[in-house]
DNA sequence: GCATTATTACTCGGATACTGCTTGTCCGAGTATCTCCGG
DNA sequence: CCGGAGATACTCGGACAAGCAGTATCCGAGTAATAATGC
C-alpha cells in the first residue's frame, strides 16, 4: 500500500513550472529530460493534472504545460487527489451487513465506528496535505536552498539549446 | 490507491475477540463465518498479526486465535502496520538526483523539502492512528449500541452448535 | 473396570495460482512555423 | 518586395501492452480428543 510514483514526478515539475516564469508552455520532452524521466508515461500524469484543472495545456508546434492557476492556490492534496483520485484510503466494505442484526439498507460507511475511526485519520492527512501550497513550498526552497531557482532556470535553458 | 481488504477485515474481527472473552482460541473458520469472509484469505490475514505479536495462536485439535494482549495496548496502528507493513504512504524515489547540482551521496528522503512535507502528513496519518486503541473502540461501541456485546457472543454461540 | 496406545478429526502455517491495478509505451489528431510560389 | 497557400515539424491526447503487488486457495505439519485394546 503506497502512493503512485507519479505523485513525485508531479509535485518536482509542478515546483519547476513555478521558477520557470512560464512564458509560454513547457513540453513534456523537457519535463521528463529535467529529471531522466520517461516520457511517456510523465505526459500521462501531466494529463491527469490537466483534468483537475491544475495544469493548462496548449497544444501543436510550440505547445507545452504551464500551470493553470496561481501556486497559492494549488494545495499538495489537489495534486494528490489528481493522480491517485479521491477515493479514501481505508475502503469501508460494510461488512457489518453480515454481521449480527445487520440491516441492508444502512449505510455502515457512516454509522460503522471503525469505519469513522479511519475516516478520521484520513482527514488528518488530507487537512495536513491541503495546508501545503506550491507557494509555501517555492518559499520553503528558496529560503534553504537560494541558489535553487537560477540552477533550475539555468538547467532548462541548456536543454532548450539541444 | 487504497489500504488492503484484509485491514477491515482484522481490525473487525480483534474487536469481534475483545467481546469473546476468550477462555481458548477462537478458530478461523468461526470467525470467517461471523461476516462470510473467505475463510483461507482471513487466516492468511491473522497470521500477519500473530506475526506482529498481536494475536496469539494455539494449533492443534482445539486450536484458534486470542489476543495477546489487552484491547488497550493495541492500537489501530498496530493492526494496519502489521497487516499493509511499515513503509510510508509516499515513497520518495530522490528524484533530486538527476536534477541540477544532485549528489548521489545526500539522502534526499531525509533533505528534500517535498519528501519532507508529504512525511508531516503521513505522521498525521499514523499519529491518529496510534491514539485509537482497541479499548477506545470497544467502549464505543458499547455505548452506542450496547447490545452488541451479548449478540456477538451469540451468534458465535450459535456457530459453535453446528 | 482401567491404563495405555493407536487412530482420528480438526487446527494453524506456509507454499502455490490467479486477478486487477500500477507502470510503461505507442501512434493518431491538431497547431504554429516555415517554405514556396504567384502577383 | 509582399501576401497567401501548402508542406512540415513538433506538440498533446487517448488507446494499447507488460509487470507486479494484492487476492484467493490448497495441502501438509502438528496437536488434542477419542476410540480401541490388553490386562
Amino acid at each position: 500500500m503506497r502512493l503512485g510514483q507519479g505523485v513525485e514526478w508531479a509535485i518536482h515539475t509542478c515546483l519547476n513550472l513555478t521558477w520557470l516564469g512560464a512564458e509560454r508552455g513547457v513540453s513534456t520532452a523537457r519535463l521528463a529530460e529535467f529529471y531522466q524521466l520517461p516520457p511517456a508515461y510523465l505526459n500521462k500524469q501531466l494529463q491527469s493534472l490537466v483534468r483537475a484543472g491544475i495544469l493548462a495545456s496548449t497544444p501543436g508546434r510550440r505547445g507545452g504545460f504551464s500551470l493553470a492557476r496561481g501556486p497559492a492556490a494549488i494545495s499538495l492534496l489537489d495534486i494528490v487527489v489528481a493522480i491517485e483520485g479521491s477515493d479514501p484510503l481505508f475502503r469501508c466494505e460494510q461488512i457489518l451487513r453480515a454481521g449480527p442484526g445487520g440491516r441492508p439498507d444502512v449505510d455502515y460507511r457512516e454509522v460503522c465506528l471503525v469505519s469513522g475511526a479511519m475516516r478520521r485519520a484520513d482527514l488528518a492527512w488530507r487537512q495536513e496535505l491541503a495546508g501545503r501550497t506550491l507557494a509555501d513550498l517555492k518559499a520553503d526552497v528558496e529560503r534553504s536552498f537560494p541558489g535553487t531557482p537560477e540552477a533550475t532556470r539555468g538547467r532548462f535553458a541548456e536543454l532548450h539549446d539541444r
